[in-house]
RNA sequence: GCCAGCGUAGCUCAGCCGGUAGAGCAACUGAUUCGUAAUCAGUAGGUCCGGGGUUCGAGUCCCCGCGCUGGCUCCA
């Protein structure tokens, strides 16, 4: 609907200008959103090649947060630009300029464009484009576009986008191609939505593990030992620890045997694993003596090796073998992120070996403990994800058509029966096995993946695992790869900004502070920090004056 | 890795057109013992990320490294 003063999205309905030139209504909050920002990329494409009439168009979609538009220009945007873009844009929008479409066949439409010099639009008419297309014009910017937009720019209420940040891209999302130049903003329905959007961004700000990390004292990375390598410090070791053993003692108590493998193997390990032929790029490789090592990006081979040293009987299954693991995988170096994206970091790892028939109660029991963690680390909403094959191509999965529908009901036989919700991704399984990924939401709404079940249709294969079934044949086991918080690294990470650094008492590095009044009350400040610390709180005792 | 930006005291940052480095907080010393973050006085602290170059002279300009930040997945 209309609303006053140029009329704006009022929680009923946005007006639209379709490709074929109706016009519409469009109620759906989401739809009306995402009309809503991909308007304001064009409006924001069309202040840009006012600006900078050399510039060439890319795509300008609209994505979760809001939008963006790749330009390709000779010369660089810097963030000078920023605010004169959103001023042109408010300018251009202040004219109530229409979003006038057209349908043209393709030839004129690659005539247009490539009279323009449009190149990059010419190439995706050529590419995409049937017969007859659609483009809209908003004052003196043409773009090829299925629309629909909304009718005009007086829809688009000056208050409610922002243009933020600048970022190097490449043309199709693909490196190999030309790099371009992105701009990205973002826009709400409403001023209102706008405000809490940027207050939100200012509160993740506010959170930053790497921050509080410092000014908490408890991590660092240093320069010299290299980058995405995470010193703890005593108070982030604290806590390490704390996390640690609590998660070690459930798992005892839940039927976990720990076990302890070593750093580096001979890659023939890593041949018969695979991972030498398919992790190549992430392993760190180097030589002993003329042989050739790899330092270990994941423990399941080492644990597997423990399963193979002897002869597995059906009666000592399930196996469930826990470590927690240290693992070292290369990252390109623009990827690192605090502790969230490393190169080294310790998995709470554990392989569970069982028959077919044990399948089930071990997903369920997992699941139960997944939520007992997250649980008691205070989380207490999330989502999951159950990832499946793509059932066109089949041939891309290792394993059994029966094996992927056995891992498939057991997965979704056992969600169910604690009454877990969860959404199905097709194709999203890797090529071994299907698997369920948990996402917890954190104090403000973020979601980060966290746990992981996984089936592993390949490694018992690979490696010729077997156990002694009833009937005194061998069979194979069925083997789960399974992690809880996933890395310690990346968890306490999370934890930092759940929590803001405040930490709930039993997890905080410093659970009390003894503070003397005065120079005379020393002494007994200090009887006091060691009662208590002996009494295995952690103490501080601060008696600067 | 690629694109853009950044890298000055422990932290946050200033340092204009090149002339040889500064503030606040923190630290330390002394005074103060005062009811909820920052009392007063003083002291110390910098290979201006590293290496080359231009220049009489470089934190400032150029080149090469290293690191950090935001992106590089959302598809007319």
């Amino acid at each position: 609907m209309q609303g006053r003063g140029g009329g704006r999205f009022t929680a009923m309905a946005l007006r639209v200008r379709y490709a074929d030139g109706t016009l519409g209504e469009v109620t759906d909050p989401g739809e009306a959103l995402e009309i809503y920002r991909h308007s304001t990329s064009h409006l924001m494409a069309a202040a840009v090649t006012s600006l900078y009439p050399e510039t060439h168009l890319g795509i300008g979609p609209a994505v979760s947060d809001g939008f963006y538009y790749d330009f390709q220009r000779e010369a660089s945007f810097g963030e000078e630009d920023l605010p004169l873009i959103e001023r042109k844009m408010r300018e251009l929008l202040s004219r109530d300029l229409r979003f006038e479409p057209r349908i043209v066949s393709k030839e004129e439409a690659i005539d247009l464009f490539s009279q323009k010099g449009e190149h990059l639009k010419v190439e995706l008419i050529r590419e995409k484009a049937g017969e007859r297309l659609s483009c809209y014009r908003l004052g003196d910017l043409v773009d090829f576009c299925t629309g629909p937009h909304v009718d005009s720019t007086g829809l688009i209420d000056p208050d409610s986008f922002r243009v933020l940040s600048l970022a190097g891209s490449h043309w199709k999302g693909d490196e190999r191609n030309q790099r371009l130049q992105r701009i990205y903003g973002t826009a709400f329905l409403t001023p209102e939505e706008l405000r809490s959007y940027m207050e939100q961004l200012e509160e993740a700000r506010r959170r930053d593990h790497r921050r509080l990390g410092r000014e908490l004292d408890l991590f660092s990375i240093s320069e010299e030992s290299g980058p995405g390598l995470i010193l703890w410090h005593p108070k982030g070791a604290r806590v390490r620890l704390v996390i640690e053993n609590f998660l070690r003692d459930e798992l005892l108590r839940r039927g976990y045997e720990f076990v302890s493998t070593p750093h580096i193997a001979r890659n023939a390990l890593w041949r018969t694993s695979g991972h030498y032929e398919y992790y190549r790029e992430n392993m760190y490789v180097f030589e002993i003596e003329d042989e050739e090592f790899v330092i270990k990006p994941m423990n399941c081979p080492g644990h597997i090796q423990i399963y193979r040293s002897r002869m597995r009987s059906y009666r000592d299954l399930p196996i469930r073998y826990a470590e927690f693991g240290t693992v070292y995988r290369y990252e390109k170096s623009g990827v690192l992120h605090g502790m969230l994206r490393v190169r080294g970091f310790t998995q709470d790892d554990a392989h569970i070996f069982c028959t077919r028939d044990q399948v089930y109660n071990e997903i369920t029991a997992l699941l139960d403990l997944v939520l007992f963690i997250m649980k008691s680390f205070g989380f207490d909403k999330y989502k999951v994800e159950l990832s499946v094959r793509d059932e066109s191509k089949k041939k891309n999965y290792a394993g059994t058509e029966d094996d992927w529908r056995m891992a498939e009901d057991a997965l979704i036989g056992a969600m169910r029966s604690i009454g877990m919700q969860w959404e199905r991704m097709e194709g999203e399984a890797v090529f071994y096995g299907p698997k369920i990924d948990v996402k917890l939401i954190d104090a403000i709404g973020r979601p980060w993946q966290l746990s992981t079940v996984q089936f592993d249709f390949t490694l018992p294969k690979r490696f010729a695992l077997a156990y002694i079934g009833p009937d005194g044949q061998a069979h194979q086991p069925v083997m789960l790869h399974r992690a809880l918080l996933g890395s310690i690294e990346r968890f306490m990470g999370v934890l930092i900004e759940h929590y803001a650094g405040a930490f709930p008492i039993w997890l905080a590095p410093v659970q009390a502070v003894v503070i003397p009044i005065s120079e005379r009350h020393r002494a007994y400040a200090a009887r006091v920090a060691s009662r208590l610390s002996g009494e295995g709180m952690r103490v501080e005792l601060d008696d600067r004056n």
